[in-house]
DNA sequence: TGGTTGGTTAAGCATATACTTTAGTATCGT
DNA sequence: ACGATACTAAAGTATATGCTTAACCAACCA
């Protein structure tokens, strides 16, 4: 994985540790800065600072700093890409057995209406 | 990381990576064996069964071998499951920002009765 | 029976991840 | 001005990831 990960690598990449999903459920109640964030984690807040680059960089979380406190606030068109792209191969995977349920009753059918 | 990841935390993971969506973007058209599977891809036949033992461990794929062919087809469930995790936060999101919305409605109803 | 096909195992290697501790740098309150 | 607060930067470390190559095994097929 040398050349640069794409917008959904990065996000699924975010979702997957369970710190970070911590976060993202925090934040979808509302913004909060890092020490906030932080507080309920047992890790240092380097390490929570090093999660919140990661979601940043995938785009779920914006932040912006004002004074000494910098607030962090979800982004859900992020979200929802990655949700679109679970949900069309989901979809056409149930498109696929519905063809293929269709197929065998066409085939029992015309057994049935053999001989 | 030491301990033992969580369901979602294997999904996702599997997810991150682009050669093993590709794999699951191929396998939503129907199941196909090992070496259909890396026939597309350049990259060696055991860095492929190592993505699929990845994609297997997390629940998306299944297989079994009959014969010297081991067929893989993918499993619907745990596409739900993140699908699932991904859109209660989205609604979650959605939902503070629509009472935030009405708060904000009423407040200027407020200001408009005042004085 | 012996070669080809389809898959598996093992080992090795470069890079990435998830932390840590230590040492900062700006605010903010008094 | 001075200390506390809130964050940041840097470096180090252990483990995990994404490959590779080189065997190897177990059908199948002529």
């Amino acid at each position: 994985m040398l050349n640069q990960p794409s917008p959904l690598d990065l996000t699924f990449q975010a979702l997957a540790d369970p710190t970070r999903r911590a976060l993202v459920e925090r934040l979808v109640r509302g913004p909060a800065s890092v020490s906030e964030l932080a507080q309920p984690l047992k890790m240092s807040l380097p390490a929570v600072m090093q999660h919140l680059a990661v979601l940043e960089s995938s785009g779920l979380v914006r932040s912006e700093k004002v004074g000494r406190v910098r607030t962090c606030r979800i982004d859900a068109a992020q979200l929802s890409l990655a949700e679109q792209w679970i949900n069309q191969r989901r979809m056409e995977w149930a498109g696929r057995l519905d063809r293929l349920g269709r197929y065998l009753e066409t085939l029992k059918d015309e057994d049935g209406e053999e001989s």
